[in-house]
DNA sequence: CGACGTGTTGAAGGAGCTCAATCTAAGTGG
DNA sequence: CCACTTAGATTGAGCTCCTTCAACACGTCG
């Protein structure tokens, strides 16, 4: 990150991946009234049932959302790093279906609900594109639907690390071979759907394979192109790029 | 259905549910130009990879989409029913991300794209109605995601049940009590994450516990309660009606 | 130092898978 | 109307991937 950028210019560039936005879009994009908090890891930013009259957007750290069983089981179904918007759909929607909660100590903006209304009724472009981001969102929801569904634990767990270590490199976060991984393994666990014990030797199958190598929370992909097979990823469903829609 | 309803009157039915539309969005959505076909039964609208040029909306029938791994096996990532849009996000990307095949034989609205573009652009509010649309898709995702990633297989299954249930009744195609279940035991096997045999031993325990009985491909919930306690169901994640959005 | 969170390891059990056979219902053609 | 085919449902048996439980290791932080 640039210093002497705007505070929200993270979510700005978020957007103009995947969109085309003007001088006066952009700028109403950064004017946007907020404020800005410092969250410690761990922290709820929206909790499911919540009535929510404001957006969050991370501007540093890690967070993720997710939702319990009635059994008392978490799923994580999304992982967010900075420069995405947490919660578009409390915008739209009055109460909150699912939890966001921090993984690291983030920076966070709360954008209040009104300004973004009002802004996208003032600018279809900026509509457009946060609507595109929903729909990139929902095209990985897909892609977790898959993974959890279809694919064995190895399998799961390669994919999950090479989707991060391309949006890692995507955001200018380290690159796709090397990067910190702020997940416990009970938290990887809750993402892949497995257990955190069964996470560990998962972690040690790829490892050994000489796939990755770890150290405390930081991973290395040895060779990408072994750990993208090994987890049966293509990144086609990212959308990392503003795709021509003619 | 009415008959002499207009024939996209089901897709103005299903925006409606969520979203608020004045008379000329209605109009507008009535008018847009579309050509209806008749699709049979495992017919693709759409393939992975695919470049769309066309919106496809369920005017009668059941569809899906799912995505395929690259070890082979498939997984359902939606169910849909009367009155969906099936591929919206085709609209703002490029590409397909997944495919989309129909259930049972069904007429298929096939919309320009461009039209919807631009009625994206002349009414703000039915922009609006779509994106919650997708948003409500991307809640529906999450679901799954948590279905699939930490129920065992005969709680999913009866959540699957409990959600075509729900929606089925939303959608005035049959009571929560009573449906048409049109998938085979392989198709809610690839929806489930399950294998075909294994659907079927599930299928038999809810049957055995008096929960459902089957008849071919028509379900009938004996116990609502009891069902969606099994299925660890609540349909707040559906978005079934406005919410207050002030 | 002790407590706690996290990672690691082993052993045992089970939920769900695989494979393969059988059954049923609904065509389809003669 | 019957022989034949085929898609789907059902059943059994064996196996395996992953879970569960429980112990221990390690580092950090009060």
């Amino acid at each position: 990150m640039q210093t002497g950028d705007p505070v929200l210019a993270p979510i700005l560039r978020k957007l103009e991946r995947v969109s085309t936005l003007d001088e006066g879009d952009r700028q109403s994009i950064l004017a946007l009234p907020h404020r800005t908090t410092r969250f410690e890891a761990g922290a709820h930013l929206v909790r499911e049932g919540d009535r929510v009259d404001q957006c969050c957007a991370l501007l540093s750290g890690f967070a993720y959302r997710h939702k319990l069983t009635g059994r008392g089981s978490r799923q994580i179904v999304s992982m967010h790093l900075r420069g995405d918007i947490l919660d578009v759909h409390n915008l739209l929607f009055g109460v909150a279906d699912h939890s966001v909660q921090t993984l690291t100590s983030c920076d966070v903006a709360l954008i209040p609900k009104k300004a973004l209304l009002r802004l996208i009724e003032d600018r279809p472009a900026v509509a457009h594109a946060l609507w595109l981001d929903t729909l990139v969102d929902g095209s990985v929801f897909r892609e977790w639907i898959v993974n959890v569904g279809r694919r064995d634990a190895r399998t799961r767990m390669a994919h999950l690390l090479c989707e991060l270590a391309v949006r890692l490199e995507t955001e200018g976060l380290g690159s796709a071979q090397q990067f910190e991984l702020p997940l416990t393994q009970e938290q990887l666990a809750d993402a892949t759907g497995l257990t955190a014990v069964h996470v560990n030797r998962v972690l040690q199958s790829l490892t050994n394979d000489g796939l990755i190598t770890r150290t405390k929370r930081s991973v290395t992909i040895n060779d990408w192109d072994l750990l993208a097979e090994a987890g049966d990823f293509s990144p086609a469903y990212l959308h990392p790029v503003v795709q021509n829609v003619d």
